[in-house]
RNA sequence: GUGGGCGUAGCUCAGUGGUAGAGCACCGCGUUGUGGCCGCGGCGGUCGUGGGUUCAAUCCCCAUCGUCCACCCCA
């Protein structure tokens, strides 16, 4: 006997028990992006490692400790993604399709960070994203806050989150309040914490979003990133949030907010959820105005979120609804010389019928251990295949949800039954 | 990366310094062609792994791995 082998640590499996709910989440996010007019994009796993430490920044945890980097055989540096935009951002500029503006697409699929997992936190987790380019207004914005509200609202989670909304500004203005608050940190250093001490000269804006208690009076009395924004940057944020207030949609202003990632400007938001202890943040975004040129583009400006779908998962559990899909009918062979008959009419009803979700009997077994199986398999009906039936043309009929009489249905109507009285 | 909780059957867990148990699940029987309820029987664990203490370790000690939680970070 050899050794079994595990996988690796923060690399769950996601298990038939919970497919339906991922499965519902994905279907659900697909056709709500779809209806915005967002088209699908699939970019590789593996990218040269340079796109993202240009992309993120360098001084981030995510570039300096979370890549899977490696050299391949060729000894070029690759890493697999750890989000996705960078990624989109290369396809969109590589294929040639920002010529024309107010291009959205969106993405879904795994993303790689090596860190300690937790929960709603793993090595390997799964996003969906939605990006925007060419599109410098408000409106925008809004409207892509209104899709990812209309989201919550299909999935039936809209109660459990609530969105925090802040503005970086241009990149000139943040660039400048970072430096003024650099300085005016750098004067009560001693009031600081180890970690944040820390951040000071890397990223000294994320040092507001501490959640050590000591902090908090510091934090309050440091000057605030929205106080330096020009006028323009402040119109934006007023109409965007005025759009918001118009389509009721709720928000409240975080001036703490800053992101973790270098590129984002002006807007940035977070939807946030008390549920799920530490990792509270399911979806988040923001607007990149200087990254397509960062990446060698044009000046072209930029919006996205990215939600994780391991968190979203774990709301759509805490509702106990049955999302997996059972099948509605399973074929009882009674005789095993029916194997044959059993699997050409099975055929014929999948091909009659394409919706139908129909479970033969396999690997033969008792009456009793059919329709065990038959209940176990939650489905609607069982049909029973036997000799008498064969004889006769027809086929029994049994329900096993109520508590109607079997029937024999012939065969040559069988199909058009199942359509007549099964449910859903 | 830092700190803490936990690792006994597929699952949820009990247990003792003398090499293990329950419930659920699974399989079979009670019906020669009828599931769900019930009864009976069965399958199933090198007690995470390695080392130490001991006559003897699943139990005590150390290490390691895994998992969970918080910090950190972030979706």
């Amino acid at each position: 006997m050899s050794e079994k082998i595990q996988s690796l640590r923060g690399m769950p499996d996601i298990l038939p028990v919970d497919a339906p709910l991922w499965q519902f989440l994905e279907q659900t996010a697909a056709a709500v992006l779809s209806s915005y007019g967002y088209a699908y994009i699939s970019t590789p796993l593996l990218e040269p490692t340079a796109l993202f430490t240009r992309s993120i920044g360098a001084a981030t945890d995510i570039i300096e400790k979370e890549m899977y980097s490696f050299d391949d055989r060729n000894g070029e540096s690759v890493s697999l993604r750890p989000e996705g935009t960078a990624s989109v951002v290369r396809a969109m500029l590589q294929h040639g399709l920002l010529q024309t503006p107010g291009q959205k697409v969106w993405y879904q699929g795994p993303m790689f960070r090596y860190e300690k997992p937790q929960r709603g936190r793993s090595r390997q987790f799964h996003q969906i994203g939605a990006e925007v380019f060419g599109l410098p207004g408000p409106d925008i914005d809004a409207e892509l806050l209104a899709m990812s509200a209309r989201l919550w609202e299909s999935l039936g989670i809209a109660g459990s989150v609530r969105l925090e909304l802040n503005s970086l500004g241009s990149p000139l203005e943040r660039q400048q309040y970072r430096q003024h608050l650099h300085d005016w940190l750098k004067q009560h250093e001693s009031d600081l914490d180890d970690d944040s001490r820390r951040r000071l000269d890397t990223n000294p804006m994320r040092i507001l979003d501490s959640k050590n208690p000591d902090m908090q009076s510091l934090i309050e009395a440091a000057p605030k990133l929205f106080e330096h924004l020009g006028d323009e940057s402040r119109q934006h944020f007023e109409q965007l949030t005025a759009i918001l207030d118009a389509m009721q949609i709720p928000w409240q202003h975080n001036q703490r907010l800053v992101r973790g990632l270098d590129y984002y400007t002006h807007t940035v938001f977070e939807w946030v959820t008390d549920e799920l202890g530490a990792q509270g943040t399911v979806c988040a975004g923001g607007r990149y105005d200087g990254l397509v040129e960062l990446h060698g583009g044009p000046a072209i400006p930029g919006i996205g979120f990215a939600m994780g779908e391991e968190r979203l998962v774990a709301l759509l559990q805490q509702q106990q609804e049955d999302f997996s899909q059972q099948p509605h009918v399973y074929l009882i062979i009674a005789d095993q010389s029916l194997q044959q008959q059993a699997l050409v009419l099975s055929e014929q009803l999948r091909r009659e019928h394409p919706s139908l979700r129909l479970r033969a009997n396999m690997g033969g077994g008792s009456m009793r251990a059919q329709f065990k199986r038959a209940d176990r398999s939650q489905a609607q009906l069982a049909l029973i295949l036997g000799t008498d039936e064969w004889a006769a043309g027809e086929i029994t009929v049994k329900w096993l949800r109520s508590e109607q009489n079997q029937v024999a249905v012939p065969l040559s109507q069988l199909g058009n039954w199942l359509q007549q009285n099964l449910t859903d």
